[in-house]
DNA sequence: CGGAACATTGACGATAATCAAAGCGAGTGG
DNA sequence: CCACTCGCTTTGATTATCGTCAATGTTCCG
């Protein structure tokens, strides 16, 4: 399997193979992190950012009380902060949820990239949008859903998510959250989604075991989560429209 | 008052003065918008993006049900996805809620700008890692913090925004939301908003008449909110540690 | 003065949280 | 190879926060 970097800033703007090159050494370091160990802690003044070549990781943080929210899933390609000063940068917590392999991007290296190609910086601006995409459909999902379709909702992001990085076969996908993991994503209790849990698979939408999800009826589920995939596309109906365009013309 | 935007960028990052008038001439096309008007309505597919020069706006998603979820708040000197290309950012829905002078910043300018002044490129980058930071924090608040928490801490992350920027009167504030705003930015219902708005004021901790709100004790209501500015800031003790350690050497 | 938008109140209901205990399953060490 | 543990899942009973519905007040503005 190619740099799953790579290839998501390859989907983000139009690179050539010079491109491609730099990239490909800019994850030159890698380490591997077994689950549920800290990718980064509050507080690391980073001279380089993670980014997640395979596996999943979660940005999250903790209050007072203990409770913990996560606020952003990592999957495979993407990265935590990239191209932010090192101070901006040093906010929130990432933690592993499986075992993954991360490479450190040294933040000097990078902006020397953005500013030697200017694709890679386009590419890491509309990213950077993308994710900010994602965390307002997370505000709207915790704050206007009730369980179930919260939890729906969730499953489909990730699973567009992941088939976008060819990570899914067909409805099928490693989905490593626990169910404590789970409910912090969507900001609920762990008991109240093996509940909901329950009803998605006695109303035959999913099968989840021992980290593999089934989505049995696609369709459905969008329906039930209120989901649409607009917002996950970086460029929606550029080709379609401009195709449209030209031989309507 | 200088321009907001302007003064947004330069925290962000160092500006010299040819920074600054390229930003001031990018800015040359305003428009005053009443409240509750549109700025943006999705689809727009957008050559220029709308940045806040006055007055408060809001980034809004609506769902199938009819319920609203605020993603984010646009206060002066914020922008909607700029540097991001036309197709990304063509997503979500922004609203004035109050009325606001907003100043709409051509795309392409943007990008040109950015290539000649890396300095441009970098507070870009690092306003946009803030406002995921911002972003982060509502889904905390909405997920994990009770409605009293909640209201609290949208209250303390407003009055800090708005005196980053000058824009607060010692613990007073503009404050134009309407108790349906309100709720529809920390995911309650407008009802729940009014009954726990009389527990802040019966508390003490806030007058909140005609769009003016006064914090009483604002070291309370951060104890109550549970809240930590640390996040808003772009460059956490980049000048002490820094003095700290030459002296130290 | 009249109307519209916004704020407030009360009664009731529902979704989700809490508390506590028991079951299950995979990996470990004896 | 079997008991043992630890992390995770499941279940039940009870509570509480917040939502819903509906009516009444209030303020602002033309």
């Amino acid at each position: 399997m190619a740099n799953a970097f790579l290839a998501r800033l390859a989907q983000a703007a139009d690179l050539g193979a010079s491109e491609r090159e730099r990239l490909k050494d800019l994850c030159a370091v890698r380490r591997d992190i077994p689950a549920k160990k800290y990718v980064l802690r509050d507080g690391d003044r980073m001279a380089a950012f993670p980014v997640i070549l395979s596996g999943w990781a979660a940005q999250y943080q903790i209050l007072r009380s203990g409770a913990r929210q996560i606020t952003r899933l990592l999957l495979p390609g993407d990265a935590y902060a990239f191209g932010a000063s090192a101070e901006a940068a040093a906010i929130a917590d990432v933690i592993t949820l499986s075992p993954c392999e991360v490479a450190m991007v040294a933040h000097g290296d990078m902006i020397a990239a953005m500013a030697e190609f200017p694709a890679i910086a386009e590419a890491v601006r509309n990213l950077s949008c993308l994710e900010n995409a994602v965390m307002a459909s997370w505000i709207v999902n915790v704050g206007r859903r009730d369980a179930l379709e919260r939890m729906a909702h969730l499953i489909c992001e990730v699973h567009h998510r992941m088939a976008t990085i060819d990570a899914a076969k067909g409805d099928q996908l490693f989905f490593p959250l626990t169910q404590d993991d789970f409910a912090d994503a969507v900001g609920l209790t762990p008991v109240h989604i093996n509940r909901k849990l329950q009803q998605l698979r006695q109303e035959g939408l999913i099968t989840l075991r021992s980290k593999q999800l089934t989505a049995h009826d696609l369709r459905e589920l969008h329906q039930v989560a209120g989901f649409d995939s607009g917002y996950l596309r970086l460029h929606p109906r550029r080709p379609d429209t401009d195709q449209a365009r030209t031989s309507a013309a």
